[in-house]
DNA sequence: CGTTGATCCTGGGCGC
DNA sequence: TGCGCCCAGGATCAAC
């Protein structure tokens, strides 16, 4: 379940080996994760030089010659840089340095559905097990792009620009539940399951209450409490439960911090009394009774 | 109009 | 040991 963190920690992973390389080949498995036919994302890529990458929310974008190639990893979705002409083994692999590091980078199965293979030799490999993940293309001009986010997401939480104003007008008379909230990708981009139980306990507020009846001081942690739990997330490379790893293969450490999240039952980390498990909008919902009100 | 619920998909965990 | 059941969840769309 890749959220912001994850996909900015790829995206930086990548930012190293992609601009400048060229595709020369393009592999394909299920069709079903693309959302454009597979003959015009063959014409757009190949032959194509990586100019950078960008992310927005949980999409990444990769600047193409002519395109935009935008990659969504849904739930169980990897994007690994891999060199065929290593070894490397379906399970837990080696650092090739350290040798201590776990690092996971799965050779192409049935579960690949994207090989993009570079002029250096290199194979970008989309990887996706429930397929929930999406590839589409996109103009490369601002309007396209812009067209395309507008209706979907909300603004980066981590922008230099953005506003409490804003954030407070987008959550503010909605009378949701505030973590169904949170979890509207319109509202503020890039927040999931994870991040969204962390960021209300961060805040200390239950996940139970209504956005519009939030108290301003209560919204303005939150706002804040957004933003600095996503950036935690990034410097701890991500959070590994299951699935994700970055392009190099490697886990993130962001799991280890969790304070509420898959911790039903454990004791709080502040106050010591059991972290309690909910369902709210279809999601297992984490917080502590006590410390969050 | 705002919000809730069903849907897609597969691996893994669990119970028997 | 093995089988079958059910759950996890992001975005989208239908329905209330």
């Amino acid at each position: 379940m890749p959220e912001l963190p994850e996909v900015e920690t790829i995206r930086r992973s990548l930012l190293p080996h992609l601009p400048g390389r060229c595709v020369v080949e393009v592999r394909y498995g299920d069709p079903k994760i693309l959302k454009v036919p597979r003959h015009e994302l063959t014409a757009a890529v190949t032959g194509s030089r990586f100019q950078d990458i960008h992310r927005r929310g949980k999409y990444l974008l990769f600047r193409l010659d002519r395109h935009h190639l935008v990659i969504h990893l849904g739930m169980s979705g990897q994007l690994t840089l891999r060199d065929p002409r290593l070894e490397d083994s379906p399970g837990f692999l080696r650092h090739p340095v350290t040798g201590l590091q776990k690092s996971r980078q799965h050779p192409p199965d049935r579960h690949t559905h994207l090989q993009l293979t570079l002029d250096d030799g290199r194979v970008l490999c989309l990887r996706d097990p429930r397929k929930f993940g999406k590839v589409l293309l996109l103009d490369p001009t601002e309007q396209a792009v812009k067209e395309f986010f507008e209706p979907r997401l909300g603004p980066e939480p981590l922008d230099a620009d953005y506003r409490l104003e804003v954030f407070l007008q987008r959550l503010g008379q909605r009378r949701a539940p505030v973590k169904s909230v949170l979890l509207d990708q319109r509202v503020v981009a890039g927040v999931g399951n994870i991040y969204a139980d962390e960021a209300l306990f961060e805040a200390g507020i239950r996940p139970t209450r209504r956005a519009h009846r939030l108290r301003r001081h209560e919204k303005v942690r939150l706002f804040e409490a957004v933003r600095q739990v996503l950036e935690r997330g990034i410097r701890f490379g991500g959070t590994t439960l299951r699935d994700y790893v970055d392009s190099d293969g490697r886990e993130g450490g962001f799991q280890e911090e969790l304070q509420v999240y898959g911790r039903a039952g454990e004791p709080c980390r502040r106050c010591g009394k059991e972290v309690v498990r909910i369902f709210l909008a279809q999601r297992g919902t984490h917080f502590c009774p006590t410390c969050q009100v």
